[in-house]
DNA sequence: TAATAAACGCAACTGAATTGCGTTTATTTT
DNA sequence: AAAATAAACGCAATTCAGTTGCGTTTATTA
């Protein structure tokens, strides 16, 4: 049910949904954000696309789908530019939850998101604290050399 | 007496004493940090040395210290390089330990070290974790807007 | 004090990300 | 459905933090 429901997913609607003109490329942007269960960077994106996008597009379309809160950042080791899905049930447009951690993989560098880790802080008396985010590196079950 | 202690720290023989050649300039970038209780970004040092220093060896002396375990990175909320003094038991050439989290102030840009908090982390079976870096963003006290 | 190694400054370079602007494509309005 | 408006696109040029090469200066070691 689940897999069959996601299959059929109207890329062009969300986007529509989210207030996003839904061209060709912002379909297939969204496309592989769903597919690609992984995070991804911009190097990623433009790969995918070939020489089909120029990359101030692509970089505009992420600001976009960020924006209207379909995508969010996730830290890369590199420091570069990096999203991944936000889960539909906590993000939209107007409000943004993305207080959980992230894993990133020193070799393939890959980012993975810690849904259930939110861990308490207490010292910051007068602090008005917005957002959290913890970062783990390392390296992944795949990476691992046993 | 630790006031004292502290004003009287000689910065070429923590230098010395870590594999740095004390030259003037490390000099004055180690009192910088020992004075200065807040994390450094580039443009901070580089605000302080005016023209009397180049760009470039202010990176190269700041990787040097970093090498040789006497400053840290912190995260810095527009990705920019930043440093922080290293605590004197938890870090040396060979071993580094800043597995504590991180706030960033939104207004000035300042970060804080909180040296109490650690989650625990327990869902990342097969995973070598090697670093933790939780950080938050928010106003600080001073930038509150009450 | 000489020999060796590290630090320095300058200029040029790199590369991710951004900006301006004219053109194309999508959405809204009539 | 056509016209008006708004958003997206591509290209070229730009920005800017950070890096590299190399010859010179300064510090450390023998």
């Amino acid at each position: 049910m689940r897999l069959k429901h996601k299959d059929s997913l109207d890329y062009g609607l969300i986007l529509s949904n989210n207030g996003i003109s839904r061209t060709k490329f912002r379909i297939q942007l969204l496309n592989l954000f769903f597919t690609s269960k992984r995070s991804l960077s911009i190097e990623d994106i433009l790969k995918c696309f070939a020489d089909s996008i120029n990359k101030v597009t692509v970089y505009r379309s992420l600001e976009s789908f960020e924006r209207k809160g379909l995508i969010h950042k996730v830290p890369d080791s590199n420091n570069l530019k990096r999203y991944s899905l936000c889960k539909q049930e906590e993000c939209n447009p107007v409000s943004h939850n993305h207080n959980h951690g992230h894993f990133i993989c020193y070799s393939c560098n890959e980012t993975f998101c810690l849904q259930d880790v939110k861990p308490e802080i207490t010292c910051l008396e007068g602090f008005d604290v917005k957002e959290l985010r913890l970062t783990l590196e390392g390296y992944c079950r795949d990476c691992t050399i046993n």
